[in-house]
DNA sequence: ACCGCGATGCACT
DNA sequence: GTGCATCGCGGTG
């Protein structure tokens, strides 16, 4: 298991070290196969200009999860870093779904494992994670973090669905695998 | 393969 | 009022 010490650290440290870790919410998650890093004075990040209601939990300690609601519809899961209070947060994009299908595949409405948890908002539906998640710490249930077993192979790549500092290359991705959110060629 | 758009909440100007 | 760290659908190559 992921112990907070892990996400003590700058979050461009901790960013790849996910790929290939094990993410569940009550029971229900799988691999981590995508995430993209947020740093403090980065102006994509929700913590740029401060501390806000919303962000709060990104100024809080590292190990937590911050939970926003995104486009009104989805929500996002980020997983908080930093030695606290610096505002750095990983968020996750896409997992290869491993454990509690058929319950991802009923919160989906879809049934192609490809699809389940292909992006922020759909792993969020697909394990259920809401707002009542923001502030919750990671190593406590409902969260489990596994620590993978091997190093896999990354690739890194420009963030999505941002317009601002959009060329840095902090997305990491699992190379070749069938689960990310949109196809990742090397930066 | 890409492009446009609507749904819907809320932080910020 | 504007702009999103999105998604799914429908249109066009």
């Amino acid at each position: 298991m992921l112990k907070r010490d892990f996400f003590a650290r700058s979050v461009h440290e901790v960013a790849p070290e996910l790929i290939g870790a094990t993410l569940l919410v009550d029971g229900v998650g799988g691999t981590i196969v995508e995430v993209e890093a947020y740093d403090q004075g980065d102006p994509a990040s929700h913590a740029y200009g401060g501390p806000t209601a919303r962000n709060a939990t990104m100024f809080g300690p590292p190990g937590h999860a911050y939970v926003y609601r995104s486009y009104g519809i989805h929500w996002c899961l980020n997983l908080v870093c930093g030695s606290g209070n610096d505002a750095e947060a990983v968020l996750i994009r896409a997992l290869e779904p491993t454990a509690g299908i058929e319950l991802q595949q009923q919160r989906r409405g879809v049934e192609d494992l490809r699809k389940l948890c292909s992006g922020p908002g759909k792993l969020c539906q697909a394990l259920a994670i809401t707002g009542k998640h923001d502030g919750l710490p990671l190593d406590q249930l409902p969260f489990q973090l596994k620590e993978r077993r091997e190093v896999p192979q990354i690739v890194t790549g420009p963030r999505i669905g941002i317009t601002r500092a959009a060329e840095l290359p902090w997305r990491y991705g699992l190379l070749g695998s069938p689960f990310l959110s949109r196809v990742l060629r090397s930066a």
